[in-house]
DNA sequence: CGGTGCGTTGATGTTGCTCAAAGGATGTGG
DNA sequence: CCACATCCTTTGAGCAACATCAACGCACCG
């Protein structure tokens, strides 16, 4: 049960800028990313495929060279509780460069999505021959760490005025451009609302009632303007 | 501010076994414990007292030798947010490798701590030439992950109920002995309320009527002796 | 013996979840 | 290109759960 499950799964042998395009392996020389390349395979995704359920073993690290993907972990009760985003140069199954390893949750392609795929055995090799490799993912994964961290600490704030004003903060930090002050959501806001831990009725309220304040100002179904950082930093409070 | 601020810090030159008893470097050949010894520094810490405060910059790679650690987010409304307790073997400042970074939050000694220390530039010599120290390290890291991500999943858990019940099942399988069906906590009740993301009040309340139901007996202050292990499992619900 | 830090318990109020229904957006097939 | 179906979001009303505030108990330590 090593092959991704998927409803459509095509393979593609274009494996072109695949390599060249991910932060772990861009700053090898041309041979050598050359030589990464020649291990990695590509494989495409439809939007809403699903590319692994809770338990499906992981044995190849995957890399995002097109696309977003979505992590969440499934309760029994039905509940989805998003966790991760990815994006281009995003990669998970990093563990399964020491042993076989479980996928915990769910990994669904929020869009039309291309991976770069290197199978365990290829990328211990790469690791082994290229030790820079190793520090490349160790810097990666200090940085993921990071962000979990912060979404701790986003989730063990008690009120939700904290957690949204936060969390708008975060976005338009890294996701809009300089001095812009537009918030573009990549992700619907059930999944928003599934990511800060509460429920999309609240993070709807919640907007709503910012929008009131005059705080921000909702267009379309994507798309916040920020009117008044300021006040959410103070709702944010500390941190 | 290069130096953990303490108000009692003493310098050990014994640093004797600090090495070995760590995952990181256990699989080193003799001699080569021996060199990475020659640059690490043992430090010491009572209980109560502060290593690092948020925003101080840490430049070496620390790791637990004997005692415990705590290490939270502090809001500016004076809530402290606990992420994380480490133990024997855990590190902190493996963000140092790459980069002089800064204390994400407040971290503090639980108990009488001992602590191996190695500056950046020597850790960066270290993984140089002994690349199988950045392995176990990205090993390390993959686990920390794993568990935070674990964290994530727990406070995304809408009510207290799951939360309460999930932590204990997790405590149960990391801290007993085989089979024992007790939990023995690590740390002050308040402290894992923190980490629940719930006040202390609530925690008290929940785990008084999970007694009072028969699932669980509070001995003492820091004993909780599981009684029916499936009425939690039900409780905590899905993952 | 008094102080301090932590945990428990109680009363009360608010927040945010639940259930339900309607409004928009998006996509598909005729 | 429109009509319909489906999915997502919004809004409303009611209620349960949890936070807050406050007082008390208890252990540990000087």
């Amino acid at each position: 049960m090593d092959v991704p499950k998927t409803t459509c799964n095509h393979e593609k042998k274009q494996t072109a800028s695949c390599v060249k395009i991910v932060p772990i392996f861009n700053t090898l020389s041309e041979g050598e990313m050359k030589k990464v390349e020649s291990h990695a395979q590509a494989r495409q995704y439809k939007k809403g495929e699903i590319l692994f359920f809770d338990g499906d073993i992981i044995d190849q690290l995957m890399i995002i060279h097109r696309g977003k993907l979505k992590q969440s972990h499934l309760l029994e009760s039905g509940e989805e509780h998003v966790y991760r985003i990815l994006s281009v140069g995003d990669f998970i199954g990093e563990y399964a460069i020491f042993e076989e390893s479980k996928s915990e949750g769910l990994v669904e392609a929020l869009e039309e999505t291309e991976i770069c795929v290197i199978p365990r055995e290829e990328i211990q090799l790469l690791v082994a021959e290229y030790p820079v490799i190793a520090l490349k993912l160790l810097k990666e994964l200090s940085h993921r760490l990071k962000s979990t961290e912060n979404l701790v600490n986003l989730l063990q704030m008690q009120n939700i005025d904290q957690r949204v004003a936060t969390v708008l903060l975060q976005l338009l930090k890294n996701t809009s451009v300089e001095g812009e002050m537009i918030v573009t959501l990549e992700i619907r806001k059930g999944d928003l609302a599934s990511y800060l831990g509460i429920t999309p009725e609240s993070l709807s309220r919640k907007l709503s009632s910012f929008q009131r304040e005059g705080w921000i100002h909702l267009k379309g179904q994507r798309e916040i303007h920020i009117k008044n950082k300021d006040a959410l930093l103070q709702i944010a409070g500390g941190e």
